[in-house]
Formats: C-alpha cells, structure tokens, sequence
DNA sequence: CTGAAAGCGCTTACAG
DNA sequence: CTGAAAGCGCTTACAG
C-alpha cells in the first residue's frame, strides 16, 4: 500500500493525500475525509524510511546504547527513556555494547546511518584516548549534522548534554554516613579503574573518610559484575591483616555479590561486618539484610536524558548538565561495628 | 556525505561506489580501493532509509515489543534477543508496552511503518476477542508483505512461530515437587487470569496437585508485579480459615512481593510456610531464602525467538513451535510443613 | 566490469 | 486549497 494508492482511491493528487494525512497544511474538509477513509480501506501504513528520506524532519527514532540491559540499572533508565519516549511516539533502538568499546562505536556508527534523532549513551565511558577519539569522530559529524546527542554518566567525552549523577559527592556523604555508625576500619570493592564512575566514587568515598581522617583501606577490583562483587568479596577475606569493619561496594550489583560471598563465608551482616553499595536498584531492598546504599532516581535520570536530547539546542553551544543527587539511604546492611 | 560525493571523489560512477561499498557485485580492484578510500576520507556513512527504501532486502533491524524492560523477566529475554542480533549486525527497536494493549498495537503498526524485519512479541498475550481481532489486522498484511512475526509465551494469536515456555507442564511439576514434600494445604497467587501464561500455569499447579488428590486452596489475584505479589499475599494472610503451608505465586517477580509480604507479617520462610515461583529470573538466587522455582533459560529464550524469526518461512506455511522445559528447582524457600 | 537511468515512497517548494 | 514536478539517497536491472 503506498500513498498513491490512497490518492487514486480517494480521487486525490499524491501531494493532497500526503497533507491530508499528515495534517501540515490545510486541505479541504471533503478531501481530507476521503483519504482518511481510502488510507483505512486499504489499510494504508505510511513508509517511515520514504517519509524520513523525503522529509527535512527526520525520523522518529531514537538511539540508546547501554552496556547490559539485563542489568537493573541500565534497565531502570531505559525504562525511564521509553516511558518518556512512548509520550511523544518515538521508537527507541537500544543496543546492548556488553561492555565492548568497539561495539559502542559500530552502535554509534548504525544509529547515525539510521538517522536517528536522537542519540543516548547511558553508563560510564572509558578513560582511553584512542577510543575516546574514535567516539568524537563518530560524534561530531552527527552532531554537526542536526543530530543530538546526550549521555548519563559520562563526563570529559564530546560537549554534549549529560545527566550526571553526583557520584563524588554520593559516595562522601555515605563515608560520612559510615564513619558516623562508628567504623573505622574500611575496605572497598570496586570495578575497572578506567571507568569514571567508579573512580568518582572510589575519590568521593575516600574524600568523606578523609575528612575524618581514615584511610581508605584496602581496595579489591574487580568486574564490574555480580559476579566481580562476589570474587572481590572473596579475595578481601582471604586477604591477610585484620578485616575492615566495613564495606564499600562501588555499584549495587557487585554489592549483591559481595553480600553472597559474605554469607558463603559465614559472615554475618551487619553484625560482623557493614556492607554499603551504590544506585538502589530495586532489587537490594530484597536482600536480607536490605542494603544500605546512595540512591539514584535511575527512570528520572532516563527521563531526563531523553528530555535533554530532545529539546532544541542551547542558544550558546554550551552543553548542559543535569545533575541528580544521590540520596545516602541506611538500610539493614550497615550498623555499629563489631563491639561497639 | 552521499554516496554520489563518494563516486565523485573516486572518479567513479555512483553505482559502482554502491557496488565497491556494498561488495555485491565484482568491481575492479583498484577502483574498489579508490572508492573505500574516498568513503573513509568523507567519512561517508549510508543512509539506510533511502537503502531500506531501494533495496529488496528491508533494512537491519527488528522490532521486539514485551510489557516492560524494567521486570528481569523481560530483560532476561531482551538481552538474548540482543545478543543474538548483534551478532548479524541487527539493530533492536524495543518497546515496552508497559502491559497497555492498545500500546502493543500501535508499536507493530509503527514497526511495519520502519518495515523491520521482524516483529518479537514478547510476553502473554491478552485473552481478549476484540485485541486479537486488531492485533491480527495489523499482523496478517504485514507477514503477508514478508514481514516475520515470532513470539514467546504466547499461543492462539495467528499462526506465527513461537517459543513456548511449558508453563503448565513446569507447574506441575513444582506442584508434585511440593506435594513430595510433605505439603497439602496449598494457595496460589496469581495474575491477571486473561493472560495465557496464567491460566497455564494455574492449570498446571491445578492438574500437579490433582495427581495426589489433593485441591488448588485459596487462588488470591494480584497485579503481576512485585506489589501484586505483595498485596496478594497480604490478603490471603488476612483471609479466614486455616492458612496454606505452601503458596505458589505464578511468577517470581510476584513471589519477590510475596516473600516480602510474609517477612514483615512475621511468617517465618520456610519454616511456617514455603513459598515458589516461577521463571528463576537472576535475583531470586540472592535472596534469602532463596527462592524455589521452575528454571526458564530466559536468555536462551530471546535468542531462540529471534533464531526462528529470522529463518527463512517453513515451506509449509505451518507455523513452528518451540517448546522450552522448565527445570523444577528447589531452594531454601521450600521444605517440608511445620510439625511434619 | 561499468555507467546511465529508472525507481523505491514519500514531502514540499512552486505555480496556479 | 490543490496539483505537477523535483528531489531525498540509494540500488539494480539493462545495455554496453
């Protein structure tokens, strides 16, 4: 079915139908009655790709790219994204990277030759120059192009919009948090070093120990996993010295396994040692005990990046930033050290 | 940056920038080269509407509707869909219908309208005369213009290849498991009962427990989210007579809210009461204790369903199933009933 | 193997 | 308000 076919059925001109259907100009009240209903008898479905390549609007699609979305953080904020899409009838195309640079950029690359309106990068970026040149290159020619571009938790790459959590400050407010329950003695399992997220964080938290004046302790990497969380756990214990009273878990998810591989060991939480972690998913609420943590309004924060991609361009050409609180929250995880 | 500058840049004619870049037909060496460098050098990315729009071939990508990306269950899936396109270089539209039927409708029809490839359902579908109707009106002339249509959980609606989890024979497995050990008084939480997935699974639990002559107990409905699960739960314990020593909520996001439900009531799980869901979604493993289950591969799901999507028609226009077993798994939060 | 030309299905100045 | 025509950026028979 093709618009012509509409025309012909309704004894219209192309150009008729097509503005009829579409509602740009005025057209006679008759004419347009007759193509509405010669497009439903025919069950008239308009091509996207013709109206997009004929029209200087664009399309109505949107990119998102994301590491996983079968993690419940990037789910949380691509659920805010369609939410919010749906609203204004745009289509998202949402591509998981699983954590490949070089997958990000072919992403990039596709939703460019998509045209899609909007581009979305949701998660850390990764502190590696090559890679962070090969985005820009990607980037730029699309952004010079009309299109728009905008990102969560990612800062240094490109001027472009960007929805921040304030995760420096997040992790010094639980420290203090912490420090106030009484601990002295911390540890922190934290992720690949090269993503800015976690290095925010691993400087926020130690910032918020410092000004008590504690170190912060030993410090496992791991993946940025439930999995890493678990084998980080794991090699904190077996670690030789006294254990910390307390532990920090750079992200929510590693926190989930960390609290397995405490349980596994038989220590007890919060009554041998504290746990805290980082993004309330919803999940940890689940947990026994509930984890402490620094809370991110993860589907505001989806709702909010799209909002920036879409709306029109600063004047200035300055990009701007959201930034969204972390609210430090205590839940069963977290209590008095030991003998206390 | 068109192909027509590309061609020009190259000193060669448009169509064979076109066959150079797109390696379909043979073209010299050296005009091939010239052509790749000219395209790097403009940074030339193709438009893929006006691709989609000349070739035979549809574009690259699909379309995956489910009810919400946010519930594990479906990001289970989605992420083996995923993986599996991008292992083709397929891009993934999802949408979430956030359970709105005519939602659902209006993706497929904006699907068509970008002429995806394929079109994934996602997730039971609505017992419901009038949605069917629309539902195949949007989905006939659509596979009939060569449109593929696979679907998961979801049976009756065309006749469009599936991958069919086995609710009914999984439940009752679980419920022949429980009976084993030791239970008789059951309940069961369940969902909304127009969708297939619930009445499956219901009938299952129903048929398990027949087998040892025993009936279904309370059925208390819910929202099929964690807080249906929860207020479900609230309301059986709130109900008259004796209490069950085993609930069955028919999914686990459902029993996550139960589980809660019963925490704070003071039920003590498993030792008052046992408590299974169904699905085995990641995070029930961490709770504590953690949940029993029929096990679905989820990711595996997702890439069975676009597999099938995405094989070429059966020659027979009979539409394929594929059944997947759920895999009884019992955890901690099952044991035998009190005093037993 | 290569190029000129038609065509994919729309939109939108440009006349009328 | 309406229509004829050009054009969006590609692909692909059709000749050569």
């Amino acid at each position: 079915m093709t618009l012509d076919a509409v025309a012909r059925e309704a004894g219209v001109s192309p150009a008729t139908a097509s503005r009829a259907l579409n509602g740009t100009t005025r057209v006679r009240d008759d004419l347009r009655t007759r193509v509405r209903a010669a497009a439903d008898l025919l069950g008239y479905i308009p091509n996207a790709h013709a109206q997009a390549l004929a029209s200087a609007e664009g399309n109505r699609t949107v990119g998102l790219i994301c590491h996983d979305v079968s993690d419940p953080y990037f789910a949380g904020i691509a659920s805010g994204v369609m939410r919010a899409a749906a609203e204004q009838d745009l289509l998202v195309m949402l591509a998981s990277t699983f954590r490949e640079p070089s997958r990000e950029i072919a992403y990039v690359s596709m939703l460019r030759a998509q045209r899609a309106r909007a581009i979305l990068l949701i998660g850390s970026g990764f502190q590696d120059r090559a890679w962070e040149r090969a985005m820009d290159a990607e980037l730029n020619p699309y952004v010079r192009a009309g299109g728009r571009v905008a990102v969560v938790s990612r800062h240094r790459s490109l001027r472009v919009d960007t929805v921040q959590p304030e995760n420096r400050a997040g992790a010094a407010e639980l420290a203090r948090a912490l420090v106030a329950l009484g601990h002295r003695e911390f540890a922190v399992l934290t992720g690949p070093p090269e993503l800015t997220t976690v290095a925010d964080r691993l400087a926020g938290f130690r910032e918020g120990l410092a000004g008590a004046g504690i170190g912060l302790g030993r410090v496992v990497r791991g993946a940025f996993t439930r999995e890493g969380g678990h084998l980080a756990a794991l090699r904190l214990l077996a670690a030789e010295g006294p254990r910390p009273t307390c532990v920090f878990a750079v992200t929510d998810v590693m926190a989930v396994g960390a609290l397995a591989a405490l349980r596994e060991a038989g220590v007890r939480v919060p009554e041998d040692m504290s746990l805290a972690g980082f993004d309330d998913i919803p999940l940890v609420r689940e947990l026994s005990p509930p984890l402490s943590t620094v809370a991110l309004p993860l589907t505001e924060m989806g709702e909010r990046v799209i909002a920036l991609a879409l709306r029109a361009p600063s004047a200035a050409a300055r990009s701007r930033v959201v930034r969204i609180d972390g609210e430090v929250v205590l839940r069963g995880s977290t209590a008095a050290p030991p003998g206390s």
